[in-house]
DNA sequence: TGCAAGTTTTTAATGAATTTATAAATATAC
DNA sequence: GTATATTTATAAATTCATTAAAAACTTGCA
C-alpha cells in the first residue's frame, strides 16, 4: 500500500491540493468552500485513510511539534519519572518527546544539542551537564527555546525550573541532627561542578555550622559516576571506621543511595542504629527497604508541568521578548524509619 | 540570528545550491568539484554555522531516521532501562528515539501508532498490549517495518525479540519446589492476555504439575494494572491466611513485586521465613532489599542489540521479501535469598 | 581550427503541505 | 443588461535539501 499524498485526494475529488488542505484543517468554511465539496473531500479522505505528512508540513510551517529532553540517564528512576510527565504534558499540546541521555559527558550533550538543532526541535528541556553557560548561551544566539530542568546557572538569564536544593540538603542534614547525630557524613557525585549538588553540600554544610557541628573534610566524599559501587563501599568503610566513626549520612543522589543500600545489606548493617541515612530523590526503592529511608522528595509532576508550560509559552512567543520563567520548587522531607525514632517531626 | 539553508551558503560562494550539498555531505570528490571550491564551501559552511535541516531532508529523502517506541510506562524500571539500551544502539546508526507510553490502554496504543505514521517513523519497536494481531497486521499491509519486543503474536507472521517467558516461569516456580515449598501462589498482572503474562503462568502450572502439586485456583491472583498496591494488600492478606496458608509466591511483574514488598515491610513480614518469592525482571530494587530477592533476569542488552538490528534490516532492505525474524532470548534465573537456603542450585 | 573527451558546475524536478495571489463562477443591485 | 459583490476554487510560490539530466567550460590531439 503505497503512501497517500494530498494530491491524491485532490485527484479523486477533482480539485486542488490547495482546497483539500484547507478543508481537512478545518478551514473550509472559512475559505467559503462549500459545504458539499467538504463533504465530498472529507468522504475521500476517509476512504484513503488520508495521514498527513508531518514532515512535509514541518519544513512548510518551519515546526517540528517535537521537543527535546536530554538528561543524563533516561534509565535513572528520577529521570524516567521526569521523562513520562514530560511525555505527558507535551503530547497533550500535540508535542512528541525525542529523548536522550548525556551520561553526564559534555562532549555528548554538545553532539546531542547539535543533533536535535539539526532535527528542527522547537524546543529544548535541558537538565544540563555543562559546568558553564557557554554552550547554553550559543541556543540562545540561535533564538531555540528551552528551559533548564533540575540544574540550573544562577548567574545567567536562561527559563529554569529547579528545586530549592539548598533548602533540601539543609533540612535533610538538620533532620539528621535533631535525630541526635553529630558525626555526619556526606556523599555526592562527580561531576561536582553541578549547581544542585553544590547547594545540596551547601545546605549540609550550613545545617552543621547552624548546630555548631565542626565541618569534617573527611565526612564529605565524591563518588565518580562511572564507578559508584565500589567506590561507595570503600568510603563507607571508612567513614564508619575509627576515628571516623560516622553515626549518619546525607547521600544527595538516588544512584548512590542505591549502591549504599546494596553495601549496607551486604554488610548486614543495622539501619539506623549503626548508620543513619536521608537521601535525596524519593524512588520507589526508598518506602520498600527495610527500614524505610527517609527522603527529600522533589516534587516531580510539578517539575514537568511546570517545565513544559514554560517550554511551550516560549515557543508560542517566539520572537517577542518575554521575561524569563524562573521556578524554584519546594523540595519536601518525607520522614520515614532511616534516620532514628528519638523524636520525630511533624 | 535567522536560520541558515543551503542557498545561503551557495550565494555566498556563488555556485549552487546543488554544489553545496554535494560538498557537504562528502561526495565532492566523486561529482568532481575542484578543491579550490571545495574549501570555500566548506569555509562558509563553517563561517555561518550551517546544520542541514533534517526535516527538508527528511522529506526529499523519505526518511526521518527516527524510530518509535512504544511500551506501557517508560518510568516502570524495566522499560527505562530497554529504552536506554535501544537509544545507545540507535543512536549508533544516527537514528532517533521517539518514545511513547500506552498506559496497556488499547485505544492510546492506537492513538500512538497513528501519530508515529504521521511523523513517517522509519520504524518501531513495539511492546504491545493488543489482544488481537489486527491493528498490528494494518502495520505490515502499509509495509512500515517494525519488531514486537517482549510480547508477540504466536500465529502471526511478524519480527520478534522476545525471552522464553514459560521457561522462566517454570525455573522460577521449579526453584521454589526444590526449596521445599509445596503451598505456592501466583500473582499476574492485567490485561490478562498478554502472551508473556500467559505464558509465564503456563510455565508455573507445569512446574507444579511436573511435581505432583495440585493447582489451586485460588492460589493464582489477576492483580489490576490501574490499582496495583491496594489489590496485591488484599490478595497477600488472603493467601497468607487459613485454608490458605501459602507458603511462597511468584510474581510475574516488577510492578507488582514493588507493592507486594512494601505491604511484606509493612505488615513485618519475613521472607523467606513466612513467605518465599520469586518475581520476574530483576530491578536494582531486588539487590538491595533485605532479603535479596531472587528473580527472573531478562536479557535487556540482548533484546535491545537484537531488535534494533532487525529493525535497521528491515528498513534497509524494505521493499525485499526478507524472513521474519524471531528471536527467543533465555532468561535467567538469579538465585538470590528469598526462597530459603534449604538446598541450592548452582 | 575543430571535435571529442573530460572536468566542473548549473538547471530543473522532486518530496508534501501551506500560503498568497488570483481567477472564475454565481448572485445581487441598479 | 451591465456593474459590483460575493462565493467558490485554483495556480503558483514557498519551505529546504537532494538528484538526474544538462550545460558550460577545459584540455588534448588531429
Amino acid at each position: 500500500m503505497k503512501k497517500v499524498a494530498l494530491s491524491d485526494i485532490a485527484e479523486e475529488c477533482k480539485v486542488s491540493k490547495t482546497l483539500v488542505s484547507m478543508v481537512l484543517n478545518g478551514r473550509g468554511d472559512a475559505y467559503g468552500i462549500s459545504k458539499e465539496t467538504q463533504m465530498r473531500v472529507f468522504q475521500a479522505a476517509e476512504k484513503f485513510n488520508y495521514k498527513p505528512n508531518q514532515i512535509a508540513r514541518g519544513l512548510r510551517l518551519g515546526k517540528s511539534n517535537t521537543i527535546g529532553l536530554i538528561v543524563s540517564d533516561i534509565s535513572n528512576p528520577f529521570y524516567a519519572k521526569i521523562a513520562r510527565g514530560v511525555e505527558d504534558y507535551a503530547s497533550k499540546s500535540g508535542y512528541n518527546l525525542i529523548i536522550c541521555s548525556s551520561d553526564e559527558n559534555v562532549e555528548k550533550e554538545i553532539a546531542l544539542l547539535r543533533m536535535l538543532k539539526e532535527r528542527q526541535v522547537d524546543g529544548l528541556l535541558i537538565s544540563t551537564t555543562f559546568s558553564s553557560s557557554k554552550e547554553i548561551m550559543s541556543l540562545m544566539r540561535e533564538s531555540l527555546p528551552f528551559v533548564l530542568i533540575d540544574r540550573f546557572f544562577p548567574h545567567t538569564e536562561t527559563n529554569y525550573v529547579i528545586i530549592d536544593n539548598y533548602k533540601g540538603g539543609f533540612t535533610a542534614t538538620e533532620h539528621l541532627i535533631k535525630m541526635g547525630h553529630t558525626r555526619i557524613a556526606h556523599m555526592t557525585i562527580t561531576p561536582n561542578h553541578l549547581t544542585s549538588l553544590k547547594e545540596r553540600k551547601r545546605g549540609y554544610i550550613d545545617a552543621l555550622k547552624k548546630h555548631d557541628i565542626r565541618i569534617n573534610k573527611k565526612f564529605i566524599c565524591q563518588i565518580p559516576y562511572g564507578d559508584i559501587k565500589k567506590n561507595v563501599y570503600r568510603e563507607l568503610r571508612s567513614l564508619l571506621a575509627s576515628p571516623n566513626n560516622v553515626q549518619a549520612i546525607f547521600i544527595a543522589n538516588n544512584n548512590i543511595t542505591t549502591a549504599f543500600l546494596e553495601c549496607v545489606n551486604e554488610m548486614k548493617l543495622r539501619i539506623p542504629h549503626e548508620i543513619a541515612l536521608v537521601s535525596f530523590d524519593d524512588i520507589a526503592l526508598f518506602k520498600v527497604f527495610y527500614p524505610q529511608i527517609t527522603a527529600v522528595a522533589q516534587p516531580i509532576d510539578d517539575i514537568c508541568k511546570n517545565s513544559v508550560k514554560a517550554l511551550l509559552d516560549e515557543i508560542k512567543n517566539k520572537g517577542t521578548e518575554s521575561p524569563k520563567v524562573k521556578i524554584v520548587l519546594e523540595p519536601e522531607l518525607i520522614i520515614r524509619e532511616s534516620c532514628g525514632y528519638m523524636y520525630r517531626k511533624g
